[in-house]
DNA sequence: TGGAATGCGAGAGCGGTGCTCTCATTTTCA
DNA sequence: TGAAAATGAGAGCACCGCTCTCGCATTCCA
């Protein structure tokens, strides 16, 4: 018995994105473990084995819904900082990506957990498929860093801890947004400490890390660790 | 075929240690994804029906492993601070806390992920059971807080933040150490996001989330970010 | 001490999973 | 138009969690 109708007719991009689709629908309802081909294809209506000529496997799909998940979330850090004027200060526009940051988390923890909790199965995300989409946010932050650090103090541990990195970063930088600010160890290193402060604080409420219902007021919470975070980056 | 001789004897406490000792072993070696009650009982030479006896279900298993993955990283820490001098200074009790967490989570990343990575399945971890053992480190950093705490700054945002959280802090407090000190909801709050950038930077490394190979020097990398949260708690 | 109650292990079985293979059909294109 | 490629379905393998029943061993207790 053949399916319904149409099925046959839309083209391999559509299925495809529809695979998708249903992948992430199936992801924000039962989680990562609860993810399951099978289910995916009943909800296409096609044969279990027929969704194999369109994902290679279960952990192909899973990559996939990585790499959307950090689109997801660089796309909402993007619409929230296209909210504010464009030269705003790089303060503001710190606080305007670790607010969306958590928001998304929040509002996405299924996906979060993709790509912020533990790596899922014993499988280990192909980098080179995650890495263009993965880094968005992070480049978002470094090229506050230069304008945001109070003055270019690095130490000696700072630049062994990092190494050629800042170099790396400075050349992308320059790439990218064209502009010649110098990134130190020290700025860059603390910029990093700051974001794991801050994904340490959205994990922490989003995975109840400190039990549930411990944290009455998390806004509150979350703001506060936010600034502290921002003291870190300009007060070194 | 009956199995190999003995199982029988062992009695019903040493075979639920059992269970949980292959269970930690194999939640090392392929994840908490890879767990599975049947290739458990496989390693026992007993018929996959019954270790329910012993074990309700997979995420029984689980709950138990997770307690476990505390009761360790609980045990490896206590072991550390016992190489010190009872009454050094709360920095440096700190910075063993830290460091000893880090050590744990680098030696037992499956371990780790369970109890500071994400939820596994669908399942939520039973506080009730997960509970004493979860908070265990955190007790130990509590107890350095008031001594840390250059001032007791707190500011309304703090009190917000914590409701009556300090309060209850501090009744405990008073019951098991005895100390008289007092814990602000600005220190406690400050204590907290230092626990949180501490973790966060543990996560960033264990589950690679800067991506792999991008910090050259994680030991110095981890010391400056410690440094970071002391500075946090003790210079508000 | 002997019978009853309980504890325990094994096996079969249900419905689910990932994945592969084969086969028929459809579409594409030279 | 006819060969080649793409597609979908179905059967099947090995694994999973979990349940049920059955037989045997142990324990308890009258």
């Amino acid at each position: 018995m053949t399916a319904a109708g149409g099925i046959r007719a839309r083209n391999r991009a559509a299925l495809e994105a529809e695979i998708l689709r249903i992948g992430q629908q199936h992801l924000a309802t039962y989680g990562a473990a609860g993810l399951s081909l099978r289910a995916v294809a009943r909800d296409l209506e096609m044969a279990s084995s027929a969704v194999y000529r369109y994902v290679a496997s279960r952990d192909e799909l899973l990559t996939r819904l990585i790499v959307a998940a950090y689109d997801a979330l660089g796309d909402h850090v993007d619409a929230a900082l296209a909210t504010v004027p464009r030269r705003s200060s790089p303060a503001r526009r710190f606080r305007i990506i670790a607010a969306a940051t958590r928001e998304w988390a929040l509002a996405n923890p299924h996906e979060y957990a993709l790509i912020y909790g533990s790596p899922v199965p014993g499988y280990h995300a192909p980098a080179e498929r995650t890495g263009p989409a993965g880094t968005r946010v992070q480049a978002r932050l470094v090229v506050l860093l230069p304008e945001l650090s109070g003055g270019r103090r690095e130490t000696a541990r700072d630049r062994r801890a990092l190494g050629h990195l800042p170099e790396t970063i400075q050349a992308e930088l320059h790439l990218s947004s064209g502009g010649d600010q110098l990134i130190d160890a020290g700025t860059l290193r603390r910029g990093m400490t700051a974001w794991a402060l801050v994904t340490g604080t959205v994990s922490a409420e989003v995975f109840e890390q400190f039990g549930a219902d411990t944290i009455p007021d998390w806004p509150a919470f979350f703001d506060a660790a936010v600034d502290d975070a921002l003291a870190l980056v300009t007060n070194p």
